[in-house]
DNA sequence: TGTTGGATCGGT
DNA sequence: CCGATCCAACAT
């Protein structure tokens, strides 16, 4: 199964644009690993070091963020918690480090194999609810880290068959961040029932 | 070299 | 609500 070049251009200069229309515009796009596909239903936008205190590359260069601050269309992966992998598209111009993370999907393809990564799952809906849980459905890991992911190798973002319209886009405070608040960088697919559970973040005080 | 806490998840 | 479980980032 192959897509149109043109579309893979078109999305290519999306994705070099300003973040926010590129977080928008990757709702309803395709995200192929592992034998599964899943459609994306949110995201979370994250500026470089333009003053965005929630992003990665806040306080500059550094291994883990280096790929942020190259060309657009590279995932940026990421470990947390002492057992999670999350996945980020890079957006925007060489030495910005803005980025895209892909919170979740819905699965279209390879649910089986999805499962037998997602064990504990119930609900064909929480496969990829949630962005520890897209990276466990689709196998992704820090393999994929600063792989290009409009060409043709082992992960692979494509446009949306169907582009969600405006109108359907919901927005709000992104999850888990210690600051902004009121900077409402996390979109969605309204009404999808694949769209993770929005929790506030708060602060843990013991260990 | 040591300390701290995180763009999370699943079970209770 | 809590515990799991690693490691990047920063302080010393």
């Amino acid at each position: 199964m192959s897509y149109p070049d043109v579309g893979v251009a078109g999305l290519a200069e999306l994705l070099a644009g300003p973040v926010v229309p590129a977080a928008r515009g990757l709702l309803g796009c395709r995200l192929s690993a592992g034998g599964v596909t899943v459609r994306i239903t949110e995201v979370e936008a994250y500026a470089g070091t333009a003053g965005d205190p929630a992003s990665h590359a806040h306080r500059g260069r550094t291994p883990r963020n280096a790929v942020m601050f190259g060309p657009a269309g590279h995932a940026y992966v990421y470990f947390t918690y002492g057992m999670h992998w999350c996945v980020n598209v890079v957006t925007g111009p060489e030495g910005e480090a803005s980025a895209v993370l892909l919170r979740a999907g819905e699965v279209v393809e390879g649910v089986e194999v999805a499962r037998s990564r997602r064990t504990a799952v119930r609900r064909d809906a929480d496969l990829a609810r949630g962005p520890a849980r897209l990276c466990a459905a689709l196998g992704i890991d820090r393999t994929a880290y600063g792989r290009y992911l409009l060409g043709d190798g082992p992960v692979r973002l494509r446009p949306a068959a169907e582009p969600v319209p405006d109108t359907a886009i919901a927005a709000g405070p992104r999850v888990g961040v210690t600051g902004a608040h009121d900077v409402p960088w996390r979109f969605w697919a309204d009404g999808e029932p694949t769209v993770s559970q929005y929790r506030r973040h708060v602060p843990r005080t013991r260990r």
